[in-house]
Order: structure tokens, then C-alpha cells, then sequence
DNA sequence: CTCGATGCAAATAATTTGCACTGAT
DNA sequence: ATCAGTGCAAATTATTTGCATCGAG
């Protein structure tokens, strides 16, 4: 891959937050530091990154895509509340993917979780 | 919720199928059957009916909304080399959401899992 | 110099919505 | 009779793409 300073600003944004922001956030932050990029390019470029697996595309019902810098195996958490996305801090249950895969016979590579929660702002209200 | 005939012929379809249709593919297969009904209508029903927790909406990278009409508990797999998707029929572990309710003290509703696999089909080419 | 990457704007895809009409209660 | 639900088409939202130009290698 060529090397492109805007390909550079778009992944080093994502890596350096953990807000998951969508294409339209990474176009608004960056154009708000006066970098020159267009909205084509993030949609082409948070494409690619997350092809080659150096960013994490995520999907969500009722949601645009959101984007993640964090590539290593960890879970999320979406509030049923106030729709609050945040990173699950707990270690990747493997055991899961051998159950799956002697139970169905079914190579199994990966597996990603999403929590449904109350969080504890909306908890305390 | 006031009886309406679209509104059965697609909650009938959704659950009598395991396919998870998009709502297009809801639109199409009722439009087959002559079915007297609009798009609008279906994105309408499918988004109530999911609202109302009568059908599950499913969201995936890179594809449509698609739409579960087994709303008990399960997870899905996909295959990352031709993108079949599944239902995945182990039970639910709960223990899962007792474990993060503890650690990171918020409350937990449920989760979802989907599973990265490679489907019997595509390993045997 | 070459060709992958960009900016811009136009095009497409997916979904939502306004409105007059219909049908369940 | 009322008003939630519908069909239809237009509008909106999210994303992709064509093309002339730019710039890394």
C-alpha cells in the first residue's frame, strides 16, 4: 500500500480515541483541525484500513458504521438507554469458539460479543 | 397495536423462514405471492415489529439490516469466505453476563454473539 | 515517469416520510 | 366515526464512484 498523509491522520485519529466514530465524525474532527481531506477519501480509506484489518469496522442495528482503532479481540457494550458504545475490558472467551466448533462442526475463527446494558449514568438517574 | 393484513403476511413470513431476509427480500417474496403490500410498508412493519421485540433486527458489516423471527435467545455465524449466515443452536450462556455485571459493574440485559467461521461448504473446496 | 490516491461533485443505494385514502375497531 | 395503517412517490441519508489532477516511489 502507498503511503498517503491522509490515510496516515484518518488512522492515527481512530487509534488515538475510543469513541468508535463513524466516517462522518472522522471527516467533521479532521476538517476541524484544518487538515485537508474529503469526505471520499475517509469512506474510501476507513474501507481499506479495515480490510487489511489495521482498523475494526463495527455494525449496528439502527447506526451508521462506526470505526475502531483497537484491533485486539475485545468485547463491546451498547446501553439500551442512551445508545452509550463502549469497550468490555475482559478477556476473549476462547473456550466458546472450541465448544462451537466440536458442536456443529463448523471452523470457527473468531467470535465478537455485543452487551446489551444499562449504564451506570443512566442507572443513576 | 391495531390488526393489520401487511402487518401479519410479514411477521408470518419472517418467522416462517430462516433465511434473516432484508427488507427487500421481505418485499419481493410478498410481491411474488401477489401480496397487495408497498416498501414502505415493510420497512414500516419490520422496524415496528422489531421495536415491539416481535421480530430481531440484525445488523452486519458490509450488508443490509436483515431480520430474525426466532426472537428467543441465539446466536449467528457467518462465514467469512461467502458470507452465509446461520443460526448457531447452543444455549444461551448466561454466565457470560453474570461475569461482566460483576467486573465492570453495570447492569447486563443479555448479549448477542456472532461467530467468524468457515462453513462446511467452503472448507470442502 | 507511473500509477495509486485524492478532491470534488454527481450518482447510487437504502431507508424514511408526507399525504390523501383505506379499513379495523 | 375515528385514527392507525397503507400505497405511492418524493425526500433524505449514507455511501460509492467517475474523472481530472496530485504526489509517492
Amino acid at each position: 500500500m502507498k503511503y498517503s498523509k491522509q490515510r496516515e491522520l484518518i488512522r492515527d485519529y481512530v487509534v488515538s480515541v475510543n469513541t468508535h466514530p463513524t466516517a462522518e465524525e472522522v471527516y467533521k474532527e479532521l476538517r476541524k483541525e484544518k487538515k485537508n481531506i474529503s469526505l471520499g477519501t475517509v469512506y474510501r480509506n476507513l474501507d481499506v484500513l479495515s480490510k487489511q484489518g489495521l482498523l475494526k469496522r463495527l455494525c449496528l442495528a439502527n447506526t451508521k458504521d462506526r470505526f475502531d482503532g483497537n484491533t485486539l479481540y475485545h468485547y463491546h457494550a451498547i446501553c439500551t438507554n442512551c445508545g452509550e458504545f463502549t469497550d468490555v475490558n475482559i478477556n476473549y472467551f476462547s473456550f466458546i469458539d472450541k465448544e462451537v466448533c466440536e458442536k456443529l462442526d463448523v471452523k470457527v475463527l473468531s467470535h465478537s460479543i455485543i452487551f446489551n446494558t444499562i449504564c451506570p449514568k443512566c442507572r443513576n438517574i
